[in-house]
This record gives C-alpha cells, sequence and structure tokens, in this order.
DNA sequence: TCTGGGGTCCTAGGACCC
DNA sequence: TCTGGGGTCCTAGGACCC
C-alpha cells in the first residue's frame, strides 16, 4: 500500500497577503472576487465572525469598521506567484508531485518510510516548517492510503488543535477514526457536495461511515462510478489516480467577467467581446494550442429583482480552421451581438473555446491559408505587447488604458509585489 | 405481417472541484 | 446599486455507420 500526502496552504489568498502585509497577521482579513463583488478567501478570525465564502461585500462594507475587518482585491498576480513558490519547495520533497490546484498539492510518500508513521509525521512536519520558512505561509499536511483520505486527515489537521497542522491517518488509532467519520457529514468529503448529499440521504446515508460501509455495486447503480470511487478511498481502496500532466494542455478556454456596471448597448458589448476574445487568444498561444469552436455568451445578473427582464443569449461559431488569431476569434464572437435584447441590462460576458488541439499540426488545405494580412495583425499586437506592455495596443477597447467603464473594478488592490519592479515592497 | 445488432461520435446537461 | 472565474469528468441520448 502506498501512502500520499496532501498539502494546501491555509486561507491561500489571505495568506499570500499576509506575506507582504505582517500587520494583518492575528486580525480578520478577506480576500474578495472580482469587481469586489464578495468574500472569496477568509481568515481563521474572519470566519471566526462568520465572515464566510460567498459573503457580498456591498452587505458587509458598512460593518467593515466595527469589525475591525480588512477586505482586499483579489491580486491575482501575487497569487500565481507565490504558489509557484509553494510548489518549487515541494518538489524539493518528492520527484512525484501532482499540483492539483493554486494552493494545493498531492505528493507520493517514499517507499522506505511508508510503514512509519513516525517518520511519515516527521516528514509533514518537515514540508510544513520548511514553506513557512522559504515562502512565509501557513500549511496543512495529512497524509494517508489514497488521495480522498489525505484530504480528510488534511481537514482533520486543520480543524483539532491537537494535530499542529499534520495528519497522519495510520498513526491515528483505528476506533478514533471510526467515531470521527461517524461524526462528519458526508458532505465533508472530497466530491460530494449538497446534491449528492441530498440525494445520499433519502438512501439513508447521511455520515462518512455510512458512505464507507455502503455496497460499492449499489452506489454504482444508484449514482455512477465517481461516488463509487470515493466510497471505496474512504476504505483506503486508491482508486483516484493522479491527474495526468497536461502541461499546460486544457480542454477548455474560458474567459468571462462580470462588468462593473450594467452593459445595455451593442457597442459595448463588441468592445468586451474584443478584450476578451485577444485574452483568449493569448492564453491559447501560452498554451500552443488551437481552437476550432467558439462560444460567446453573455447573461443578466443572477441575482436581479423581481420583475428584472432575464436573457441569457449565447452563440456557437465554428473557426474556418484552427485557429489562435485575435482577429478570427474576434470576429467569431461577434456573432453573439445579433441576439442581445434590447432593454435587458446584461451583467457579464465571456468567451469559451473548445475542441482545443496542439498548434502548429495542420492538415494540407490549411497549408494554404497562411501569412495573410490577418495573421500580420497578430503577430504585430503580440510583438507591440512584448516590448512595450499588454495595456498598450490591442484590437478594439483592449489597447485603452484607463480602460472602458465597465472594466473590472478592484479598489483595494495590493501590489504586485513580486513581478512588478515598480511594485516591489519598501523597507526603510 | 414481419423491421437486428453492434458500434462510434458528438453534444447537452449534471455534478463536482478550487 | 452592489453577489467570481476557470476548470474536469461522467452519462444519456441522438445521429449515423455497416
Amino acid at each position: 500500500m502506498s501512502m500520499i500526502a496532501h498539502v494546501d496552504v491555509n486561507s491561500a489568498y489571505v495568506s499570500f497577503e499576509r506575506v507582504f502585509r505582517p500587520d494583518l497577521e492575528g486580525k480578520p482579513v478577506v480576500v474578495l472576487s472580482n469587481n469586489d463583488g464578495m468574500i472569496v478567501s477568509s481568515s481563521r478570525e474572519a470566519k471566526a465572525l462568520g465572515l464566510d465564502l460567498g459573503r457580498p461585500w456591498f452587505e458587509l462594507r458598512p460593518q467593515a469598521d466595527r469589525l475591525n475587518l480588512t477586505a482586499l482585491s483579489s491580486n491575482y498576480e501575487l497569487y500565481g506567484d507565490m504558489s509557484r513558490r509553494v510548489m518549487e519547495v515541494l518538489a524539493r520533497f518528492t520527484p512525484d508531485l501532482e499540483i492539483y490546484s493554486i494552493d494545493e498539492a498531492f505528493l507520493r510518500i517514499p517507499k522506505r518510510i511508508q510503514d512509519d508513521p513516525d517518520q511519515m509525521t516527521a516528514l509533514g512536519r518537515e514540508m510544513k516548517d520548511t514553506l513557512r520558512r522559504y515562502v512565509g505561509v501557513p500549511v496543512c499536511v495529512g497524509i494517508a492510503p489514497t488521495r480522498t483520505l489525505a484530504k480528510l486527515a488534511n481537514r482533520t489537521a486543520k480543524k483539532i488543535p491537537v494535530f499542529d497542522g499534520v495528519c497522519v491517518w495510520p498513526a491515528t488509532r483505528q476506533d478514533w477514526r471510526d467515531s470521527l467519520m461517524a461524526r462528519l457529514p458526508v458532505s465533508e468529503v472530497w466530491g460530494i457536495a449538497s446534491r449528492l448529499e441530498r440525494r445520499l440521504a433519502a438512501l439513508g446515508i447521511t455520515s462518512i461511515a455510512d458512505l464507507a460501509a455502503a455496497d460499492p455495486v449499489f452506489i454504482r447503480k444508484n449514482f455512477n462510478v465517481v461516488v463509487m470511487r470515493t466510497a471505496l478511498e474512504l476504505r483506503g481502496v486508491a482508486c483516484i489516480e493522479a491527474e495526468e500532466d497536461r502541461t499546460g494542455r486544457k480542454e477548455q478556454l474560458i474567459v468571462s467577467r462580470s462588468f462593473s456596471k450594467k452593459i445595455t448597448t451593442v457597442t459595448e458589448m463588441r468592445q468586451a467581446l474584443a478584450v476578451y476574445a485577444q485574452q483568449a487568444a493569448t492564453r491559447l498561444v501560452k498554451h500552443n494550442q488551437v481552437a476550432k469552436l467558439l462560444t460567446a455568451f453573455a447573461g443578466t445578473a443572477a441575482y436581479a429583482g423581481e420583475g428584472a427582464k432575464r436573457s441569457f443569449p449565447s452563440s456557437t461559431a465554428r473557426l474556418p480552421s484552427p485557429t489562435a488569431d485575435p482577429v478570427e476569434l474576434t470576429k467569431a464572437a461577434y456573432s453573439l451581438l445579433p441576439q442581445l435584447e434590447d432593454g435587458v441590462r446584461y451583467a457579464r460576458a465571456g468567451i469559451m473555446l473548445t475542441d482545443l488541439r496542439p498548434a502548429g499540426v495542420h492538415s494540407p488545405l490549411e497549408m494554404f491559408r497562411h501569412a495573410h494580412e490577418e495573421a500580420n495583425v497578430a503577430e504585430l499586437i503580440d510583438r507591440v505587447q512584448k516590448r512595450a506592455g499588454r495595456d498598450l495596443l490591442g484590437l478594439g477597447w483592449a489597447g485603452l488604458r484607463p480602460g472602458p467603464d465597465w472594466s473590472m473594478k478592484r479598489e483595494m488592490l495590493t501590489p504586485r509585489a513580486t513581478t512588478h519592479w515598480d511594485e516591489l515592497v519598501l523597507v526603510s
């Protein structure tokens, strides 16, 4: 039986911010979503005040002073770079690192210590201490024979103080684990959320222990293989494979944003689509991929009041040939425009690219349609942007700064302290 | 009056994740 | 007035093939 460690950063975005704002240590802090919409990360102190994920900021703002609460706009450039540092440190512990998300990773425990709970605990503690020292962030570590149990061990390490951030499943007693699993609701398991929780409850499965004890064939029949795998993993049978290393390869790519003010005109929507199409193109090129299918969509607010007109138009265009050309993507995205309805206040729009494939593999027909003017426009934009910055040149509004008045609002943004020379932290 | 069997591919929708 | 963004996997059903 092999062992897997799950490591994740506590209150990740808040912790990344605190590295450069040590004054926020020990205080209630939240990080907000784009447009300063709602909470996406919440410090332990903020959680203790009941400030959980999803709370809208406009509701909270009036109380912020009274609660001594610090709210920050999300600074994804900072988080991306801090995440890279965390993973770099973790990579020193194993040749077998699976980066699962911006703040989580799985690591395979070396064979020679996988039967020794004490050594595994020491290893987990070393990971935690090293990340604190080298990157400056607090993490928890869970170690168990399956990914699902490693996540559960990690949750345990976070919530039960005696573990002090490191929980090695086989180092705990069987009867203690059983009673823990009997106490915890099944929705605490990785892969079981509210809808499955409801359906499971209808069959009498409410605790984690219930799911672990359920007959896998029964689960397979009433749900699907995904839920069955989860149930098996809870019994210690590893059946969720490491995600295949895609090295950046994706199956789909989405660029979508809410506007800071509602959009009502075709002109504004055309601007937004042009900006998003170019961002999509940039990301495609970065992954060295091209797209065949583009879907453009827009929508009214999810929480629009009574009587507000709702509308969710979308249009899908097959591109003449697989491409990452911003000009072609922008044109294709415009197929949405005729579908917009008059008098509707659109809150968001986006572009989804699907049917992606590696760039540079061309069918015979495609050989004849290159090196024309449009390709040169894309290249030119790319060259200018590389030399002079992203904000300087683009189709439509993309090159203008300040941006149009519907563009994203981030009023409490911290400096991009690790990726931009002019935003370095100054120490005096 | 009678109307097979086996397969692939694609898409939409549902569920989950962070 | 104000409520995020970006992904993956699985399944069912339809279209189509021989």
